[in-house]
DNA sequence: ATAAATCCTATAATATTAATATACTTTTCA
DNA sequence: TGAAAAGTATATTAATATTATAGGATTTAT
């Protein structure tokens, strides 16, 4: 049940876009500023922004004064969809993704009580991340900070 | 977030002798009859077996008329314990573990907003896990089979 | 004694993950 | 107009994990 370094790279990159945005109309930030600031392999990190632009969930620009930002307002992209871009499917066993469903080898699907715990963890899962937005997570830090009477 | 064939295997087999003990005293199966009835390498089965036996999950008799049984009633085996033998910590991150605590890179774990959702996500997923015994899991897979007309 | 079963370790084959490398394209601004 | 800044794209490597197989050692009932 792990998440990838790809994954979490991901996530931070997305949440440190998501604060961005709250500073600047656009957002706007470089690889190299991201990947100092959370402390990522940039030329990964590269890769994973990639990935996550060709899924549609952020822009770039390219050239002098270029980077990357949310594609859409940071409360309209959840958990879900990035992680999804990154570590493809949540379920924990195929036979109970909705994304990628496959059969597993057990003879009867309705009958097999593996198979209705992981439907249930998978469900766990996605009532999560698909109802956390990077907005609410971003409010969420802010909230902690404020409570531990952190400046920052 | 996925589990192992290994994990799978693992709790496949682990409800087989939950079924079993319901039919015999001691509920002794043989590796093989396991092998063949949930369509498992038999080899690597004996490999899981093993690790559940070192972890005292399962008890086991050699020589002719052996096989394995579970090491205690099926209502006091939960799937957590079986799934964090085989597939270790259920924390989709290492510093949300409560098993197997690390420090991730983060600036401050006290605010990282990435920390908190997946500390929910190991929350729900251990919820789920640690509170289904096997016992949960045959009786549930009973009355499916009753609500669906199924004599077996 | 022997056949049947688990025990135990090694190793092979494959897949995945994480990271690095290299070359290219587009944009901006002096 | 051209050099530098930035993203685009793909290939390659290194390390690790997963899945499985092999083969002998040990135990036990008959």
């Amino acid at each position: 049940m792990r998440l990838s370094k790809r994954g979490e790279y991901g996530l931070r990159a997305m949440i440190s876009l998501a604060e961005a945005q709250k500073n600047s109309p656009t957002g706007m930030t470089q690889i190299r500023e991201i990947a100092q600031k959370e402390q990522i392999p940039a030329k990964f990190l590269e890769q994973i922004l990639l990935a996550l632009k060709n899924a549609g969930l952020v822009h770039s620009k390219m050239g002098i004064g270029g980077g990357y930002y949310l594609a859409k307002p940071a409360d309209e992209i959840t958990l879900g969809q990035v992680f999804r871009v990154l570590d493809g499917p949540v379920a924990p066993i195929r036979c109970v993704s909705q994304m990628a469903y496959e059969p597993c080898g057990c003879p009867d699907e309705a009958t097999c009580g593996l198979r209705m715990v992981m439907g249930d963890v998978r469900n766990a899962i996605v009532g999560i991340l698909d109802n956390t937005s990077l907005a609410n997570l971003t409010r969420r830090q802010s909230e902690v900070r404020k409570s531990l009477g952190l400046t920052n």
